[in-house]
DNA sequence: GCGGGTCCGTGCGGCAGCGCACATACAAGG
DNA sequence: CCTTGTATGTGCGCTGCCGCACGGACCCGC
């Protein structure tokens, strides 16, 4: 919102921090059907067992892997931003996977015909590197969403969930609902209510319907479980070349 | 136990279903350190952020992905027997992994040095995309996980756990106790003794001191949660080279 | 400025799993 | 055969989360 994002074809892609550890000449290589496109809140990006014909890098907007139960159950499995891209199974040789990609926070992002990627990440460079190397990540943040569901209490993994999404947003504020939260912690809407009112009364967070405001993230990271700091360390670990300095406390 | 293994080299690599999948070329590439390794039961093939200079392929092993937290506290992330490997990071680019490897259930296993694997795996050829593709089952398994966790009960996690080990083991016995199984469940032993007594009392086992012997596996799968179905199905579908006809039900 | 849809707050009963403590039973080795 | 270490059974109070129900508050659009 208060950010200006020059829209030339030339620099758009540079706002995704993966495409922008690129290579020139590589990133040149995919321009061919690179496309800038809007991300709206709630967009299925990819729906579970269908393939899709295109890999994302979201540049503002912030992407959940989901998974839904029969039942209609869901948890999230992993997030991305414009750290990272959405749809490994498009490289890694699967097609497809179990899980759902919705967007969670509206904004942008640029997509590439998987075959043109594909073609890419077959010769074998440093995209290929990158790429492996960002779905190693992107695993560990999925180990640690299973530990964290069985050991942690919804308070901490709100904690952790905020401060993810923070890491991925421009400012300090997220629009969305306690309701979505808990779909995507596999909670109940009231636990969610319940432990935000928790961080509210110690003036950690600010909200009010549909909007969450972060007032102390120190604080914040004072009270969430390990889990957070594991996969960050693993995202800076694996990909030094993402660094983001604003989010670096 | 009552299967007797020819122990020649030409043969063995085969035991591993993944080394069985490989082209006969390739394969010959990897025998200069590939070599045959007990994997006695308790061994820590990989600790929590710890280097590794082999990729282990079990043959009659079983290994499990285990996280460690702070607090001692520990849950599984998946498990590999004959039908893949272990150590996906020494290829993915990462090296490590915030997770340890222990084997679960004794036997033995094919290692090969990471740096001869890598070297055949920047190739590019079909053990770069039968790797892959396994690597994408493993983070189904993973996922999966994770809901399951989140979702469904002692008892449905149980019966999961005991399928995946019997898809992954000769007989229809395993030596373990409920100790251990607790550990890999991230529950409480008693949690354990209580779901495996109420299995027991419905004549779907059997077990005594550290044995567990499953008597009616097609109760086991009625009762068990969708969990297992959906990662079975990405195994066979990602990985049908590896499919164990002993198994399919 | 008013109405209706959405979002949030709260209370209540219920239950699964936890932590603890201790009793019992089994297996292996002297 | 008996001891010892380990594995399993059971009971109890507690807590975190669930499912449900409903009241209240906010916001947007007419």
């Amino acid at each position: 919102m208060s950010r200006t994002e020059p829209a030339s074809a030339a620099t758009l892609p540079k706002a995704n921090r993966l495409l922008a550890a690129l290579p020139e000449a590589t990133l040149q290589g995919l321009l061919p059907t690179l496309e800038r496109v809007p991300l709206p809140l709630g967009m299925v990006v990819y729906e579970s067992g269908g393939t899709q014909g295109h890999v994302y890098f979201p540049t503002s907007a912030i992407v959940s892997l989901l998974y839904v139960l029969a039942d209609g159950a869901s948890a999230e499995i992993a997030v991305t931003g414009n750290e990272g891209l959405v749809g490994i199974a498009l490289f890694m040789g699967g097609e497809t996977t179990p899980s759902r990609a919705v967007v969670q926070s509206a904004g942008e992002g640029m997509r590439i015909r998987a075959s043109l990627l594909k073609k890419e990440f077959e010769s074998g460079g440093e995209l290929q590197h990158l790429l492996l190397r960002y779905t190693q990540a992107l695993i560990t943040q999925m180990t640690q969403t299973a530990v964290c569901n069985r050991h942690h209490s919804v308070d901490q993994q709100l904690c952790r969930w905020l401060l993810m999404m923070l890491d991925r947003l421009p400012g300090n504020e997220l629009v969305m609902t306690q309701e979505l939260i808990a779909n995507m912690l596999g909670v109940r809407r009231e636990g969610v209510t319940e432990a935000a009112g928790r961080l509210q009364v110690e003036g950690l967070i600010h909200y009010r319907r549909g909007h969450i405001e972060v007032l102390n993230r120190p604080q914040l990271e004072a009270r969430v479980c390990e889990c957070y700091a594991v996969v960050k360390t693993e995202y800076d670990r694996l990909l030094p070349e993402i660094r983001k300095a604003s989010t670096i406390n």
